[in-house]
DNA sequence: TATGAATGAGTGTTCATTCAT
DNA sequence: AATGAATGAACACTCATTCAT
């Protein structure tokens, strides 16, 4: 019957997947294309039938990933009311799929933060659509008037970020420090109400700016 | 016969910061000996003199790089008497030295995050002196009263430096997005406050335990 | 049912003729089955179900266009009875034959000249034929005392095919130097009468030397 | 001593000999780089600091191989005041040299002629040498009465070439069918003569012209 | 008969490292 | 100590050929 695009959706899929697994075991500059193909149980030639070659197979399988990330977590987000909820659950979840699947964890972690410029800029166009997620959880945030709204988004996403993957980070080069998902409280804690004790807190401010 | 180590380590610095420039030029995959040999304008197989192969040069470098900037820290820390402003301090310097010198910046930034488990390692045990660096002044901050005191240590360094982190990698790759020390209030203001609105705040907690 | 055979020597024709394009347009060894296939209309696989492989394609292709060029070649010499006549014919015609499909010529005086050993022991058996063809011209012309007679039939042969292959292969190499046609007279007149000067010429002198 | 130029210079001629042996031997594209270093007894890479790549190394050989018999070309030709004299020894040689070196024989006539059009044209250039030695020596006949001036130059030359040319290449193809020297003779009359009876001959004109 | 997805053997080239000078 | 010529292991990618449908 009429399958050869689900057939071969199947194998690219197959494929991809088997590219997350040899990248994060053996590097993704170590790990040859023959090894890429042999865990996904193909010839060598066939992953050139259905990717360009070995950074594209970098490129994609980051996509394929990711986009199964963001169907997850707008599936939880969807059923969330509370924007300070949501950006909880958004932590939870990120740590939790990372948890779930170390291989994948390093997959994203380590084999995606590829010094070469040209692969750096093809992530970064996916991993915008992460951050637009973080961002828009806190927007509905500042509307709702739940977050503050003296200070840009961004830099309040990139404060959440930044601290979530250097705890995933952290995580996978520690192995045996505990669950990942008992980090989510206290780092939330940090993100939302900040490490200053509260009395006798006085004004931070930029001390110099020559 | 004067000072024969002293004319060594010399040597040594030559080719240190020569690798510093030429992997950020041209990445650390990318870069072979042989251009950080001309860049260090000496031949091939000097470098072997003094380092045991490409991968030495890359965690030497990184060390060297991290020893002159601890002392720079510990410089300006020791002039700072609030733990506090010892904080802001501390993540306007780190701004500072990324801004100050780019190339150095790609270096740290993206070379040395090499998905290589074998560099990873050895680049953690020298990143750990900053860390120390940054918890040392977040307990004197307990201490003092001045931070919280119900938090982890370690959760709220990795958090300041995660944002601190992102916040670098972030305008690296989009150039012209402003400087780099204007971030720092922001920043700050984000992990000493939290990103909470202040009135009407309800306790967070995580939602599901599975 | 009513023709498989002419039906299957169609499709060899067709087959044969994409090839002579696309190995001239390519290159044999640039050129890959999948484009030979793609210029006659059919499957990559189906070219083997009429060959034994890309080699006995080239082969199979020089014997098919030369079957044609001899075909056309004897139905002219036929209606000429002076065996210098003839010989002036079948150089004519070699060089129309090369200028009226540049794609054909490209691919006789190029793509055959593989260096391969086997290639070219099985181009040379066909080849023969035309040898043997311009042989038997000269041959009448000895029997008819037009041509010499002290002279090995093979060594005319050789001259005068090697000539006018020469001029083929120079004007494909410099297009613009005229038709090819127009250089008929000239390698005629100098195989036929040769280059001597006949008697008491006077010193021609090139006019610049540099 | 001053003789790192030197020791270059002889690598780089024991890797030409090398590569027109095992061109020679195998085929241009079916020999490796590594059967070229294998038979200059140098490793793989080495063949990398002297050479571009495969193809340059073709060229390279061959801009060797006939600047050496363009030498020996001249020092004959000099010896010799007679400008048909002079056609003859250019042929004799010509022949010569190739009955003297099979291997070197083989090289220049097959697996010199490239179907690829990069490597024809880049052979081109040189080859314009020796068709200018050739051009030279018939004005030189022109000039002094002995060859006809009623025919250009570039004509005769590509006669006399390729008369020569196809020699050497039937040759090369039936082993046993004599010495390549005692075609001289032949070749000379016929190119020297033409092949025309003496008596009764009528002057050849071209028959059609459309 | 025809298809075209899958195969996997084969190779030019780079570059970290060594070592004779 | 310093050089830099030489080494040779390693690898992504192509494409002629096959075969299940």
């Amino acid at each position: 019957m009429a399958a050869p695009d689900a057939r071969r959706a199947e194998r690219e899929r197959q494929i991809l997947e088997a590219a997350v697994r040899a990248f994060s075991r053996h590097g993704y500059h170590n790990c040859t294309v023959a090894q890429v193909a042999r865990e996904a149980g193909v010839a060598d030639g066939t992953i050139y039938l259905y990717f360009r070659g070995k950074e594209d197979l970098l490129i994609s399988a980051f996509r394929h990933v990711l986009e199964r990330i963001l169907d997850e977590l707008d599936r939880e987000l969807a059923r969330i009311a509370d924007p300070v909820d949501k950006i909880v659950r958004l932590v939870e979840l990120h740590l939790e799929v990372m948890e779930r699947d170390p291989e994948l964890a390093g997959f994203l972690q380590f084999q995606l933060r590829q010094p070469d410029a040209g692969i750096r800029r093809a992530i970064a166009g996916p991993l915008r659509a992460y951050a637009r997620r973080i961002e828009a959880v806190l927007d509905e945030g500042k509307a709702a008037g739940r977050i503050r709204s003296d200070l840009p988004t961004r830099v309040m996403r990139r404060a959440l970020f930044g601290a979530v993957d250097e705890t995933v980070s952290s995580w996978l080069l520690r192995p045996g420090a505990g669950t990942l998902r008992e980090k989510a409280g206290p780092i939330l804690d940090v993100i939302l109400h900040g490490i200053l004790a509260r009395r006798g807190e006085r004004p931070v401010r930029s001390r110099k700016s020559s």
